[in-house]
DNA sequence: CGGATTTTGTTCGCACGTTCACAAACTCCT
DNA sequence: AGGAGTTTGTGAACGTGCGAACAAAATCCG
């Protein structure tokens, strides 16, 4: 069961349900129904339960699901159990504050290296880190191991250093410039991109301002990823 | 047709299409077919067509579609033909990263104000707009106009500052706070996660790593969003 | 003018995702 | 111990989205 091919839905989340499990458990909750967790996480109770029985069958009928068990095997099943290596290439403003956001940190990532091709960033310290030229990308590989790669560079650049995540056996990376990058299959891409999300927004918010008809009460979308 | 209610997956889509003709656009490509913007915009060629034929019809059989006709009737689908207001509220490090984001000053938004609550950010001016106190929200908003709330505040804050938000009028609301916001009908939430982007990319990539049998060159996502 | 060629717009079948509804399983109380 | 009450896990119905295939419409060329 645990093996076996979980749906994209479910795992998108995943994440949602860790969080309102952490805060749970931090706020001293040690049971809780599948309901109480799917409110937390803004979903459908049905949809919650069924997407926990892709992982296995942790909760007890009559009870609900213990807090600190099913956060454990949703991490696992994630693989937050090890930590994975994050490169941020691309020190920009949104970089820098990628670098000093505590998500990056969280258990299960561990920010390794600030990577900048502008010879005038070199060896500014920014959260910790020294931030070092991007030729440097196979070293830091050596040092840390293969992982997870962050572009925060302008939108012409991207393209380069995808390639260069690609050649040195990155598979697996987040991307904030406002491109399609090609990459080779195998090689995963998300791709966040905020004006995208503001456009959405104003699409729907002209459909409500010009009384459009709409269903009753309409699109109330919670929609897309949160950030820690 | 133009007034029918899009499908939400083709709205997602929308934004995406335009950043590729925009690209078209500026390198002086004055006609393209579905094919090369399918393939520009990362899509299969149906699926572009299918969504297009959403809007209207805008092309010509055995020719292709117009750069610019098609790049505007989507600017007017989507609404950027007039210019939506936005404020930013939290100008940590994030909030400064998109204060200074040129996504933000695209045509379609204006940022209006920066709010914050702490004091010892008051006054400081960034990217040409000085940081106000949040409880000037109603100013703005009498100033400016209701617009689109983004929240980049930490996660405690967020749910007090959207509940403020939407007192004032505004139900387009863009989250990076990692919380789940609880808002009344009709206001939308679109939530850009970090950690969820790279949790979802550790457990493909974990997948990948054991040696988990998978479909013929697996899963391989071209996701969510990208930057401007 | 008419046939060959190109490319759009649309129809159809299939897979995926969501929700409802209910049986199975557990606890609690008498 | 047994019945009442809860809550999970899942089967089935429904809706949405995707991709292939094709007809319709435009251009090009002889």
């Amino acid at each position: 069961m645990s093996s076996a091919r979980i749906p994209e839905a479910t795992v998108a989340r995943l994440p949602v349900y860790l969080r309102a499990l952490t805060a749970m458990s931090d706020s001293g909750t040690t049971t809780c129904s599948s309901l109480e967790l799917a409110t937390a996480a803004g979903v459908n109770s049905a949809k919650l339960r069924k997407d926990l029985s892709h992982l296995g069958s942790y909760g007890t009928r009559g009870v609900g699901y213990d807090v600190a068990y099913l956060r454990y095997q949703i991490s696992r099943e994630i693989g937050l159990t090890q930590d994975w290596p994050v490169v941020i290439v691309g020190i920009g403003n949104l970089g820098h504050a990628l670098a000093n956001y505590s998500g990056f940190t969280t258990r299960g990532f561990r920010t390794v290296a600030l990577l900048d091709a502008d010879d005038s960033r070199q060896g500014q310290v920014v959260a910790g880190l020294e931030i070092r030229p991007f030729e440097e990308l196979d070293d830091v590989v050596a040092e840390h191991g293969v992982g997870i790669g962050v572009i925060a560079t302008p939108a012409v650049a991207a393209q380069a250093v995808a390639d260069r995540l690609v050649g040195v056996g990155i598979r697996s990376i987040l991307n904030f410039a406002p491109t399609i990058l090609v990459v080779p299959d195998g090689v995963d891409v998300r791709r966040v991109d905020l004006s995208s999300e503001l456009q959405i927004l104003a699409y729907h918010e002209q459909r409500k301002s010009s009384g459009v008809a709409e269903e009753p009460f309409g699109p109330v979308v919670e929609a897309v990823g949160g950030l820690r």
